[in-house]
DNA sequence: AACTCCCGCCAAGTC
DNA sequence: GACTTGGCGGGAGTT
């Protein structure tokens, strides 16, 4: 409730400003969410709140509670509410990720076919056979009713984000460019059009991990082709970093996604007949971080912004109810007894480098975030 | 013109 | 049946 009623939405004309597309990015809008919900108080999150707040959809929230819970921070808990993990879950929900993205690539022998996508199951022969299917653990299995779910599932912005994440965690491919990734998370068998709605979904993503640094947009050195970069395991070691590319999209500065529509012409519909989905829930990574790195082979670091502050939003009307602001002072995580007590049992050396780096990465990150954090609305 | 990606329709799922 | 979720792709804003 609560929401400005049509006399305060200032149709675009009475004010000044014209319609800006930044202010009302996912990537801002997720920054915002973060900045918002990032505090020591905060337990649950409803989606309500959080969308009359921010000033915007509830669609919107749907987009970034999805990407956000792939990656740890938040947690379903019940319907309209989820439970706010934070940042310090990152972490393991990462090298969850890869473990979970390794072994599924062990069921995958063979392997030269780096941008082999395989589904779960095969639609066709479930429909078919529905009963023998080797089930794991849904309630309700062997409908087609779960059938439509998994294929929905299959879809799912979630799934594609942890798809996507583990296209980096599982490789040590630092760079993959928007066609790979694309590619990598479709198969082969791919129509242009399911390709260019994964590519929006792509664009969703990676404006809410770029919001939450954990890749950043670039291009590749080479053919400029618009390439994401994987930050989450970057330690201090990767010091520096170059002059800031000031083509970056910068969201930050601006103040909310209330407001302004475009607008919109009207809608048409269209009897659309969708590509039939060749989904997957399984990737080969196996070979991914040869061939990619092959591919970048020298990408150009150029890096861009360091000077990226986190939250500098405001919230729109309803403010941090009665938050003192003193209280967005983040607490500062016990980093070392993070580590233990997340630490898996791995007995893969790999892995478990692996998560020392995450460790280490996660430390410099958040003291570097939380020291210049500017909170303020400006 | 090509690239990005916001926006909201509407189907699937849940309560 | 109302409400919640979220796939999807048209088409507007950017580069």
């Amino acid at each position: 409730m609560a929401l400005p009623s049509s006399s305060t939405l200032a149709e675009p004309s009475t004010r000044h400003h014209a319609y800006s597309r930044k202010q009302k990015s996912l990537g801002l809008l997720c920054s915002n969410f973060l900045s918002l919900y990032d505090r020591d108080d905060v337990r649950s999150i409803g989606l309500d709140d959080a969308a009359s707040r921010l000033g915007v959809e509830r669609r919107r929230i749907y987009d970034i509670v999805n990407v956000l819970e792939s990656v740890g921070v938040l947690a379903r808990k019940a319907k309209n509410q989820y439970n706010w993990k934070g940042f310090a879950a990152i972490p393991k929900a990462l090298a969850e990720l890869k473990e979970e993205g390794l072994s599924e690539n062990i069921n995958t022998i063979d392997g030269n076919d780096y941008a082999k996508v395989s589904d779960d199951e095969d639609e066709d022969d479930m429909y078919s056979n529905p009963s023998t299917g080797s089930q794991n653990d849904k309630p309700n299995t062997g409908s087609a009713k779960s059938l439509t779910k998994d294929n929905r599932r299959e879809k799912s912005l979630a799934l594609l984000t942890q798809n996507f994440v583990k296209l980096f965690v599982c490789s040590n491919a630092e760079l993959i460019s928007l066609d790979d990734a694309a590619r990598l998370l479709l198969g082969d068998g791919h129509n242009s059009s399911l390709m260019r709605t994964k590519v929006r979904r792509l664009y969703d993503i990676a404006n809410v991990l770029s919001s939450m640094k954990l890749i950043e947009k670039t291009h590749t050195s080479d053919t400029r082709k618009p390439a994401f970069r994987w930050l989450g395991c970057r330690g201090k070691a990767d010091n520096v970093s170059v002059p800031n590319d000031s083509r970056k999209r910068v969201f930050g500065s601006d103040v909310t996604n209330i407001s302004f529509k475009r607008n919109k012409v009207d809608s048409l519909f269209d009897g659309n007949s969708k590509g039939d989905p060749k989904a997957q829930n399984q990737i080969k990574y196996g070979n991914l971080g040869d061939e990619v790195e092959r591919r970048n082979l020298e990408h150009d670091s150029r890096q861009s912004s360091k000077n990226y502050q986190f939250g500098p939003f405001g919230p729109t009307s309803v403010a941090k109810v009665g938050v003192p602001e003193s209280n967005n002072v983040k607490r500062v995580y016990d980093w070392e007894n993070l580590a233990s007590t997340y630490r898996p049992q791995y007995q893969n050396e790999a892995l478990k480098d692996l998560f020392s780096h995450y460790v280490e990465a996660w430390k410099s990150w958040y003291s570097e975030v939380s020291g210049k954090k500017s909170l303020q609305i400006s």
